[in-house]
DNA sequence: TATGAATGAGCGTTCATTCAT
DNA sequence: AATGAATGAACGCTCATTCAT
């Protein structure tokens, strides 16, 4: 804390990336990739242009930068809460989908998965990255925990990795709907009111069939 | 294969346009917008850069008469379809579903709706006509679909508005998880199969609950 | 009149050069040379781009054709009045004067002489042509008018080829303080006033000197 | 002769500016506005196209700080001269006309005012600008001169609006002619003399009535 | 570490001119 | 005689990147 000896006007020199970064979400969230300038960005960062040269090579890898930062955590959260599981899987769903809207529905949490929706096509990296750190680790321990559902009979035989697009493809859609077009329920992107109507279909309908 | 290698007549005046079209789809849902030049397309197409201000008076122009070329058909299919059904809405969904993963499925059908996502940030008015033309006619006739069904007993007590979602949102996410990630189910891309599984769940979790 | 057999849709073809003039100067005058595009020519003259060259081969050679056309009149009209006067030259000045401001005071004809001040940079050929046919006949004229009232005595003994400026400049600074940007006396651009104003300095200041 | 062929130094911004509006009044007035592309002035001061833009945020930009800077000066210190003078105006015009020689005879000072000439029809703001900046501060001070002239009896009753054409028309008319069609008297661009021909005139025009 | 002046390649757009019809 | 589709060169402007300081 006090070692250095002359700290007065230091600046905290580890943090300068992170401000950058931030600065990069916000904007390029708010204005795409192609239409934000390094310069906006250094400006909004409190740093001239050619310093965020000295902490990224390219623009390209502050978006890199950007969604690897912002991707781990969500992943993580996701897949310590799946892995294991055994048993009947809806009380899992539940408690999964109200923790992917506690994370999205608060913050700016949301700027990133948008962003990499929108850059996908563009900058394969990208969707490369955000496939290996997320949807690689996250789909596959959903589809496991359905399918064991099914087989040990909790739930209906339905086919495990098409169902995940139905866990999760409903709060997909309300969320673009509210995010891209603007269109949302009478009463505000309300997430748990959706995802309460959203489970009561969905848990209904992976009931085991009674009669056999 | 399909399209005149190079056509020997100039002065296919009525055609050129659309064929302007043709190409800055295609060069769009590669690369994205801002990454496609004018000179680009106008090189796909046959023609030089010059030329395609014949036909369009921005780059923009472009992308919105791309759009709106697009928009209408799908639209209209839908409403048609479950405009003044009266019932249990199930059925009307089955079809509706199979035309949309039909006129999907197919070809090149995909790339407007994909482009208008990306694209929706930095050109709202884009995505303001995809609202208007295609949006704000499709949504409140699902949800009044499904408002008469829940009136008319023929299905659970369910949010019209939000379950909406729960019929879209399947498909949206199994057409972004391939196009975007590249993340297919084992047996590809098999829009019957999601269907199939999606709609088996939907229409349990829709059936309406039989005791009181 | 009635020889042609079958007149019925003529167009007065002998016209057409004239009327694309008529739109050039307009065009011209309005917005400048390099401003005016041939397509707004051609379009307020009724005709299609293409066919403006059929009657000049290039835009310079509009701006050309203009100008050739509108000066011839001026000049000489312009030289007749005063080619061989002879006697007190203040009395040719007033009537060649107020025939200037006869015909520059009425209409578009102004157009022309404002487009040669602006274009004759860029297009010294302009310059030349107008030099040409309009001062290089004129100012001599003017010129020997005075250098002869000077000889017979019937003015002051200044220099005849400097007093050409003092004739001209006042009439000329009131149309372009006018013209060019928008400074007009009280009652408005009143050449008769202006006229009068200027006549009475100047013919008295032309007054030969009373004693020795 | 005068200035560094190639400045070994880079980086010395405060002088570029300058650099820059030099190079832009020497290509504008040799070539016009609109024939004067940035890249030949960038070439001009040195620098790169893009860096002009570091400086000027357009091209007209450039025209307007041009002007800007070159009218500030003229104005003031013809208004100084005149502004609280009384009593019989003559000596002041004298003054007034042989500063105006002074300036505009030595250097490319003419320039500026010879390109607001040309480009005040299609740049109505530079027009506007010299007409604030300049006219509508020398005129109206050169017409109370000669208001208050006549109301002292010290010049013959003249309209003082318009006798403010008849002192400025004849240089104006002088340097057009030679300016923008080469026509010069037979012993060059002599300003003096002609400065000495028109007060001649001038003043023995405003020369009170002797006669009442 | 930090700056900001400087660059150069590229983009969207315009337009005078040509030419098959 | 007349068209208008087509071109290509040029222009104003932007911006990611570099580098001397």
């Amino acid at each position: 804390m006090t070692s250095d000896p002359k700290p007065k006007f230091r600046r905290r020199a580890e943090a300068r990336p992170d401000e950058v970064l931030d600065a990069a979400v916000a904007l390029f969230a708010a204005q795409g990739y192609a239409a934000t300038s390094v310069e906006q960005i250094a400006r909004h960062a409190g740093l001239s242009k050619g310093s965020v040269y000295l902490y990224f090579p390219s623009k390209k890898a502050l978006l890199e930068g950007l969604v690897h930062r912002a991707v781990a955590p969500i992943a993580d959260a996701a897949i310590s809460m799946i892995a294991t599981y055994r048993g009947d899987p809806r009380p899992v769903i539940r408690q999964f989908l109200n923790m992917i809207a506690g994370k999205l529905g608060s913050e700016a949490a949301l700027a990133v998965p948008k962003l990499v929706l929108r850059e996908a096509v563009s900058a394969p990296e990208i969707a490369q990255m955000y496939r290996d750190e997320v949807l690689d680790r996250a789909i596959p321990a959903l589809t496991s925990l359905m399918r064991q559902g099914v087989e040990g009979g909790h739930i209906r035989k339905v086919d495990p990795e098409l169902t995940v697009r139905s866990i999760m493809g409903p709060l997909l859609m309300h969320l673009m709907l509210a995010e891209v077009f603007g269109i949302e329920p009478s009463d505000g992107l309300n997430l748990e009111r959706l995802i309460e109507n959203h489970l009561t279909i969905l848990f209904a309908g992976l009931e085991p069939e009674t009669n056999p």
